[in-house]
DNA sequence: ACCTGAACACCGTTCAAGT
DNA sequence: ACCTGAACACCGTTCAAGT
């Protein structure tokens, strides 16, 4: 119950096309690869270029420039998710989107950071907005409104993913420790006293994340918020 | 009414440590207005230190690595916003912090960008958390709740500020957008009939998002929200 | 239409040397 | 402690040339 289908469509205008896409999707697949195991810095057109045995200037005749190439590689990995779920409730047909959105973002956990680079958003980014905007327009939301709650769950999602993808904590370093302790003399006693017992539960977090949102969408939606 | 002092502490091993930190400072100072001028990649150790007059590698006795300089610029930028507001009601406190923050990222633009690179997170973000986690204590969250809450308000601000500083459409290119559009044929129904009038308004939206949050929170706190 | 080879104008960082 | 100069191992992309 995918929403977008994926490039099944034939083009008309010329045979043998299948070539060339063939050839890009090996490019993507190659770059996806690199990406995954090796991190975004892996990602260069001549590390991709040398694993297929091709001039790095070979590349150019299916991505204009790098960015395309990333947009390329984000759209595929976001393909494998299946961002509609089952018919039910607008609160579920969210969750349901939004997990398997971080589900992909899991699988690949270098895509959220290449997504938030310089405006690499794929086609693809439509399929949870439809998705989102549909399950909130039976929520009785705006558009403008169920778009901006669109945003905010996007958001959400690709940064916990980022931030769980990429190691617990950002460790200063030794440093700058010193520097922050110093800093943190001043009175950061909320901080000082925080009582978290246990490691951090990314996934928890994350359907905490959803909650509060839909939470907010729904007082909203019924009128119950005060308005500003 | 700062929550932090900003680098104010002398140090004490050491008479002549002003030259030291000086430099430092305007290091960050020159490369924070390359930032902002040129974008994140006229940030190179190239350019800072061509436009001090001096060797690249002389900034390396002030940062580390490059990294290193992001994060001073990164913490540079954000002493600059005062999170703390005046007393009040903890949403109150909240949309203080994090309007605070959207502001610096407004007039920052690309510091969003290198927050989000590499695990580039200065000791300052200790700041709004502070703020965050006294509110929701007030609030009635639990520190580890009040937590979840502040990274989702983190990922919302830095996201939307982000997205408003880089112009407002990712454009696609042309070629993409054909397929885009081809993709868009099959089934985004709600997308098409999309019905948003006027032009956007990030600050609207930023409020909104807030707002989703804000009464998130709300609900969790009353425990009007149904347990999963 | 697709690929190569050489070149251009950049990167971050190491290392040895100077003061 | 701070800075230089040369070098290493990379980048993305243009351009002219081949098939």
């Amino acid at each position: 119950v995918k929403t977008a289908s994926p490039r099944r469509t034939r083009r008309t205008k010329s045979r043998v096309r299948q070539t060339r896409d063939l050839s890009r999707q090996k490019i993507i697949e190659v770059a996806l690869r690199l990406l995954d195991r090796e991190g975004p810095d892996a990602v260069s057109m001549r590390r991709v270029a040398s694993v297929l045995r091709v001039t790095p200037m070979a590349l150019y005749n299916h991505f204009s420039h790098k960015k395309a190439l990333l947009r390329g590689i984000a759209e595929y990995a976001l393909q494998q998710a299946a961002f509609d779920g089952p018919e039910g409730d607008w609160r579920e047909q969210i969750r349901h989107c939004f997990r398997a959105f971080r589900g992909v973002c899991l699988q690949h956990p270098n895509v959220p950071r290449i997504l938030e680079m310089a405006g690499v958003a794929p086609a693809i980014v439509f399929a949870p907005m439809e998705v989102t905007l549909r399950a909130l327009r039976t929520a009785g939301l705006s558009d403008q409104n169920a778009l901006r709650a669109y945003f905010t769950l996007v958001a959400v999602t690709l940064s916990l993913a980022s931030y769980e993808a990429n190691g617990p904590v950002p460790d200063l370093e030794p440093v700058e420790q010193v520097r922050s302790r110093r800093i943190a003399g001043h009175g950061y006693s909320a901080l000082e006293q925080l009582n978290v017992q246990g490691d951090w539960d990314y996934e928890a977090a994350f359907e905490y994340s959803l909650s509060l949102i839909i939470q907010g969408i729904e007082v909203e939606a019924t009128g119950t918020g005060r308005k500003k």
